[in-house]
DNA sequence: CTAGGGTTAG
C-alpha cells in the first residue's frame, strides 16, 4: 500500500518549501498561480526596495502586474490602491504595461473613474490599454463611452480594434440595445476577417439576441463553421430570453446529441426555457443530465432548477431540492423558494420560509421582500402586513420601489388603503409600478374617482403609463361607473401612448360597458375586436347579461364560451342562473345536464374570516364551525334586525322551492356566516373583514349594507374582483359592481 | 524573462 491512513502512520511528508533558498520572486509567482494574493503579498514584502540591493532581487514591474491581476481577480481595491502608490513612489504608474495593468485592476474593482485617469496620464497608448478601458467602462455598465473609446482609439491614434476590442465592445452595445452598433461591429469583423473567431462570432451573435435581433443572432450562428459551447449557450439564452422557449429546448436538445459539452449556462438557459413553457418532464430530463454531468453542486444551477420546477407547479419538488441543499444554500436559494412559494398560492409555506430564514440569520435583500410580501397580502393578516412593514424599515429596504410598491400593494389587499398613500406619499423615488399599485389599490376598494385623479397626477410628473396603468385606470373606471372616462382612456392608450391594448384590456371595456348597462355598445365592442376575442371578454359580456338580465345576448355570449372549452363550471352556472332570473326552467335543466356531462363543477363558495392568528372558513350551510349554533343565532337575530330597516331577501337566482325554504339558503351563505362569527368574536367597534373566493351575491351584498348599519361597524368584504367597504348602510362600490 | 486587454450564465 502506497498509502496509509491509520493513525499511527508518520505524517505525510511536508511539501518542497525551501525556506532558505527562498527567491521571492519564485515564490511571488508560486503565489501568483494559485491565484493567492496574501503569499505573493508575503513574497513582495521580502524583496528589498532600496537601491542598494542587488538588483535583482529588488522588485520589477512584472511583480506589480502580478499583485495588480490578483487584485483585480478579487476585486481588492484597497491593496490595489497600495500596489498603485508603490508604482507611484518608483515613477512606474504611467509606464504602459503597469498602466494598463493599473487601468484594469481599478475597471475589475468597479471604479472606471480611476482607470481613466490612470490611462489619461499614460504618454503614448497602445491597442491594449484603449482595450482595457474598453473592458472597463463595458463591464461597469457605462454602455456608450465603451462604444465611444472604440470610436476614439481609432481617430485619436490610428488604433484599429482587434478582437479583443470587438469582445469587449459587443456586450456593452448589447446591454445598450443598440442594434445599430452590433451591425457596425459585425459588419467590420467580416470586413476584415476577424469573425472567423469564434469568441468573436459568438459575442455578435450574442449582442444580436439582446437587442432582439434573433434571426440575425440565428443567421451568425449557422453560418459559424466552428461553435463552442458558449456560441451553443448563448443562441440558446437568446431564444429563451426573447420569449421563443421551444425554439430554445429544440436547440438545447441538438447540443446534446451533437456531444457538445453542456456547461452550467446551457443547464441555466435551458431550465429557463422550461420554466417559461412550465414544461415538467423537459424540467426533469434537463435535472436528470445535470445530475449525469455532475453539476450537481453548482447551487446557481440547483437554484435555477428549484425556480424551474416551482414555474412547473412543482413546489414540493424545487422545496425538496432545496432542503437537499443543506448548508450549501446561498440567500438566492431562500429568495427561490420563497417566491416559489408565493407565486404558487402557498402563502402561509411562504412566510414560514421567510421566517425559517430570520431564524437562520441569513440576510435578507430587496428580492427576498418583494417575494415574501405578496404571500403577506394574499393572507391579509394586518398584523402580520405591520410586522413585515416594520421588518423592511428596520433592514433599510423599505424605499426599495420594487419593495415600497409591494408594500403599497400589501396594504391595499388588506383593505388599509390609507395606509397605502401615506407609503405612497413618502415614498422617495416612484416607478410606473408604484403609482400603478397606488392607483390598483384606489380602483380596486371602489375609489375610481381619486384612481383617475391620481392618474391624471400621474401624467403629470412625466411618468409614462404603461398597460397595466391602463388596466388599473379601467378598471377603476369600471368599478365606479365612469364610462366616458373609460372610453377615452381606451383610445388614449393607443393613440397618445402607443400602448397596444391586449385581452384583458377588451375584458375590462366589455366589464366598463356592459356594467353600465350599455349592453349593445359592449356587444358591437366585441365585435370589432382586432384579435380574437377570449373566455375573458366573453365572460365579461355575460356577466353584464347576468346583471341587466339580458337573455338573448347571454346565450350568444355563453355560446362562444363553451366554444372556448373553459375548464371551469362558472360561466354554466351563470348562465343557468341568467335562464332561472328568466325562469326559463327547462334551459336552466339543460345547461346542468351539459356541465355534468362535461365534468365541470360548481366552485362552492367560501369566506374566511381571520381573527387573533385564526383563519375561520366558513361555507355555504356549512354546520361544523365549533361555535355553529351560536353563529346561526347571532344570524338569525341579524336578519329580523335588517328586515325591520326595510330587507327583502333578493331570491331571484334560486328557484324549486318554497319561497321560505329560499330564503333559509339565502341565510347560511358563507358571507352572511363569517359576519356573524366576526360580530360575536369582535368588540363593538371593530371593523371586519371578510375574504370572499367568488363574487359576493347580490343579496348578500344588500344584507351586508344594512348589517353595517344596525351594528355601526364597518365591514370589509374583499371578493375575486375588488373591495367593497360597507359603512352606514351604504357601500363604497355604489352597488356597482 | 516579450509581460498589460477579451465572449455565454445569475
Amino acid at each position: 500500500m502506497l498509502l496509509c491512513c491509520r493513525a499511527t502512520a508518520s505524517p505525510p511528508p511536508s511539501p518542497p518549501t525551501p525556506s532558505h533558498a527562498a527567491d521571492p520572486h519564485a515564490r511571488l509567482r508560486a503565489a501568483a498561480a494559485r491565484s493567492d494574493l496574501p503569499g505573493a503579498l508575503t513574497a513582495f514584502a521580502s524583496m528589498p526596495s532600496s537601491p542598494s540591493a542587488p538588483a535583482a532581487a529588488r522588485p520589477v514591474l512584472r511583480t506589480f502586474t502580478a499583485l495588480l491581476k490578483l487584485c483585480a481577480a478579487r476585486a481588492d481595491l484597497a491593496t490595489g490602491r497600495a500596489v498603485h502608490a508603490q508604482l507611484a513612489a518608483r515613477g512606474l504608474a504611467s509606464e504602459s504595461l503597469a498602466a494598463t495593468a493599473l487601468a484594469n485592476m481599478y475597471a475589475k474593482c468597479r471604479r472606471p473613474a480611476d482607470a481613466r485617469r490612470v490611462f489619461d496620464r499614460m504618454p503614448a497608448r497602445d491597442r491594449v490599454a484603449w482595450n482595457a478601458l474598453v473592458a472597463g467602462y463595458a463591464r461597469n455598465g457605462l454602455h456608450e463611452a465603451a462604444m465611444e473609446m472604440v470610436v476614439r482609439m481609432q481617430e485619436e491614434d490610428g488604433e484599429r480594434p482587434d478582437s479583443v476590442t470587438l469582445v469587449s465592445v459587443l456586450p456593452a452595445c448589447a446591454n445598450a440595445r443598440a442594434l445599430g452598433a452590433c451591425r457596425q461591429v459585425h459588419a467590420f469583423a467580416l470586413r476584415v476577417g476577424l469573425d472567423e473567431l469564434v469568441n468573436v462570432s459568438t459575442a455578435i451573435l450574442d449582442a444580436y439576441c439582446k437587442c432582439g435581433a434573433i434571426e440575425a443572432a440565428r443567421a451568425v450562428f449557422d453560418w459559424m463553421p466552428v461553435k463552442n459551447s458558449v456560441s451553443w449557450n448563448a443562441m440558446i439564452d437568446g431564444y429563451a430570453q426573447n420569449g421563443n422557449a421551444t425554439e430554445a429546448l429544440a436547440l438545447f436538445k441538438r447540443m446534446v446529441k451533437e456531444g457538445v459539452d453542456v456547461t452550467d449556462a446551457t443547464i441555466l438557459a435551458a431550465l429557463q426555457a422550461c420554466g417559461e413553457l412550465g414544461y415538467l418532464d423537459e424540467a426533469r430530463h434537463v435535472h436528470e443530465l445535470l445530475l449525469r454531468i455532475g453539476l450537481k453542486s453548482n447551487v446557481s444551477v440547483m437554484n435555477a432548477l428549484i425556480t424551474t420546477y416551482s414555474k412547473c407547479k412543482r413546489t414540493d419538488l424545487a422545496a425538496e431540492l432545496f432542503n437537499d441543499l443543506g448548508n450549501k444554500k446561498t440567500r438566492i436559494s431562500w429568495n427561490a423558494m420563497i417566491l416559489g412559494f408565493s407565486q404558487n398560492g402557498c402563502s402561509e409555506d411562504a412566510v414560514r420560509l421567510f421566517s425559517r430564514m430570520q431564524l437562520e440569520n441569513v440576510k435578507p435583500d430587496s428580492f427576498t421582500l418583494v417575494s415574501v410580501i405578496p404571500a403577506v397580502a394574499e393572507i391579509s393578516d394586518p398584523m402580520q402586513a405591520r410586522w413585515v412593514h416594520g421588518y423592511s424599515i428596520r433592514h433599510h429596504l423599505d424605499q426599495d420601489v420594487y419593495v415600497l410598491t409591494a408594500l403599497i400593494d400589501m396594504y391595499s389587499k388588506c383593505g388599509r388603503v390609507t395606509i397605502a398613500r401615506g407609503l405612497f406619499d413618502s415614498a422617495r423615488v416612484r416607478h410606473v409600478i408604484t403609482w400603478n399599485a397606488m392607483i390598483h389599490g384606489y380602483g380596486s376598494h371602489g375609489f375610481g374617482k381619486v384612481a383617475v385623479e391620481l392618474f391624471e397626477e400621474m401624467k403629470g410628473t412625466g411618468i409614462l403609463p404603461n398597460e397595466t396603468t391602463f388596466l388599473s385606470v379601467l378598471a377603476a373606471c369600471s368599478h365606479a361607473g365612469l364610462v366616458d372616462e373609460g372610453r377615452r382612456y381606451f383610445v388614449s392608450m393607443k393613440e397618445d401612448y402607443g400602448l397596444e391594448p391586449g385581452m384583458e384590456h377588451y375584458g375590462t371595456m366589455v366589464d366598463l360597458l356592459g356594467r353600465a348597462g350599455k349592453l349593445d355598445e359592449a356587444w358591437l365592442f366585441i365585435k370589432d375586436m382586432p384579435i380574437q376575442p377570449g373566455i375573458s371578454v366573453y365572460g365579461a359580456m355575460l356577466g353584464a347579461c347576468k346583471l341587466h338580465k339580458n337573455v338573448e345576448l347571454a346565450e350568444e355570449s355563453a355560446q362562444r364560451i363553451f366554444e372556448l372549452g373553459p375548464e371551469e363550471g362558472v360561466y354554466h352556472v351563470l348562465l343557468a342562473n341568467i335562464y332561472a332570473n328568466a325562469s326559463k326552467w327547462k334551459d336552466v335543466a339543460r345547461v346542468r345536464t351539459t356541465m355534468e356531462k362535461k365534468g365541470l363543477q360548481k366552485t362552492p363558495g367560501w369566506s374566511i374570516i381571520q381573527l387573533k392568528n385564526e383563519v375561520h372558513t366558513f361555507y355555504s350551510g356549512s354546520t361544523n364551525h365549533q361555535q355553529a349554533k351560536e353563529i346561526y343565532a347571532r344570524l338569525a337575530k341579524l336578519i329580523e334586525e335588517i328586515k325591520d330597516v326595510g330587507y327583502v331577501p333578493d331570491t331571484d337566482s334560486i328557484h324549486d322551492v318554497e319561497d321560505d325554504v329560499k330564503a333559509q339558503l339565502l341565510n347560511t351563505h358563507s358571507e352572511k356566516l363569517a359576519i356573524a362569527y366576526g360580530l360575536i368574536r369582535t368588540a363593538p367597534g371593530t371593523t371586519i373583514q371578510i375574504k370572499k373566493n367568488l363574487r359576493v351575491c347580490n343579496d348578500c351584498h344588500n344584507a351586508t349594507k344594512l348589517i353595517s348599519l344596525v351594528t355601526g361597524r364597518e365591514i370589509i368584504m374583499r371578493d375575486i374582483q375588488r373591495f367593497h367597504h360597507f359603512k352606514d348602510g351604504k357601500c363604497s362600490c355604489g352597488d356597482y359592481w
